[in-house]
DNA sequence: TCATTCACACAACAAGCGTTACGGTTATGT
DNA sequence: ACATAACCGTAACGCTTGTTGTGTGAATGA
């Protein structure tokens, strides 16, 4: 029935995986369809033979992305604190893999925020994440390894950190390797734990203060 | 000499920010010559009168946005560990006008990541943003209100919190409004008033431990 | 075995891109 | 007042892009 004796879904895998290679080298700017045609040995009458547009490839490429990231194999996690460390070092660029997925991530952001659909998707992904965390630092709290606090509001630090250093490692390699990331992740998740149940010891005006003006049109 | 008595330059600063606003609505992906004629009132003739290339339009926007964000009004800082709180709200979209800019900034990064030469540039760019923080830190921990503890390390630490969390605002702002993003800063700002000058109170396995090898080609 | 269907190369298409050339208009220096 | 040069609209160029159509060889099912 086939050339190739050929998945139908496996072959889509490996157009995608061209994709990925083709975003990590050149960015979104540089993907067209005949550079992953030329990435895979193939034309891009291959191409639309399995997408119909340029803009199904990218999406699936993306999906598909997301899924492996989601379901590659995670470090050993222990309990409590140990397992959200685990969930915070699995985001960073710490393997050569998981830097070209984060760079892929990174640069898809110009394409998401111009799409208001994809932009929506994104925010989505970026919530589940944080409900995902919330569930470790509630645990951790239960054991007593981080102090009470709103576990909702330490996961989104947790994963701002995390998201920021991800940006900083991969635009200045040299100055993060993988142990001053770790270092890095291991001094805020020690700021976090010597942190006085009470609230704020130091008082500051409200955000509003100063020149600028608070947003609003 | 001329149609308009226009300052040279002037010209140039009201196609750049035609730029802007194109790169803020449709990202890097709908920033063509015809787009930023259009949104100016103009046609390309302008554009190329006053660039002699795309390329040339780009960085000279871009320049701008970064040279104009650094010398924007800045909210009054205090001393010490106040001044460093300013900074950090500096960074952050709190206002429209930041919104904007910090949208460009990582749409900026698919172009960016894909061009070693600008990459580099961006790695320098964040690098001096560094030790500008370091140097507050510094200075917070001379007036004793951040423990000691080596003060590159906790600017890098914030630096990426505050890029993480200028992510997470751009693609969820209903979920990180001005006074979120300020509590989640003065959150982390907290912790590390906290923070025991004393190191790691916990002990973890090194990063190379799980599943996943370490980077290294 | 023969018709069919899948898998893909190949080639051509119109649309949109950055860039260039040109021409008319307007302000300026002399 | 006149030459000059800046300003910028107009239009065309060649190129690349995503997409479409056609054709061919291999595998399949009847």
């Amino acid at each position: 029935m086939a050339r190739t004796k050929g998945d139908h879904e496996a072959r889509r895998r490996d157009v995608s995986e061209a994709v990925w290679r083709v975003l990590a080298a050149h960015g979104f700017a540089g993907l067209t369809l005949r550079a992953v045609a030329a990435e895979l040995g193939a034309t891009t009458g291959l191409l639309t033979h399995y997408f119909p547009a340029k803009r199904d490839l990218v999406v699936h490429a993306l999906d598909l992305l997301a899924e492996r990231t989601a379901s590659r194999p995670r470090r050993a996690a222990g309990q409590g604190l140990s397992a959200l460390r685990a969930a915070l070092l699995d985001i960073l660029p710490l393997t050569a893999e998981a830097t070209a997925s984060n760079r892929i991530w990174v640069s898809s952001w110009d394409t998401a925020l111009a799409d208001p659909e994809l932009s929506a998707d994104y925010a989505r992904k970026y919530a589940h994440g944080r409900t995902r965390l919330t569930d470790l630092v509630s645990a951790a709290q239960q054991r007593g390894e981080l102090p009470s606090g709103d576990p909702e509001r330490i996961a989104a630090g947790a994963q701002s950190f995390a998201l920021g250093l991800v940006v900083q490692a991969l635009f200045d390699p040299a100055a993060f390797p993988p142990q001053r990331q770790a270092e890095l992740l291991d001094d805020y998740l020690t700021s976090l734990t010597s942190l006085a149940a009470a609230r704020s010891p130091y008082e500051e005006p409200p955000v509003s203060a100063g020149p600028v003006a608070t947003a609003a049109p």
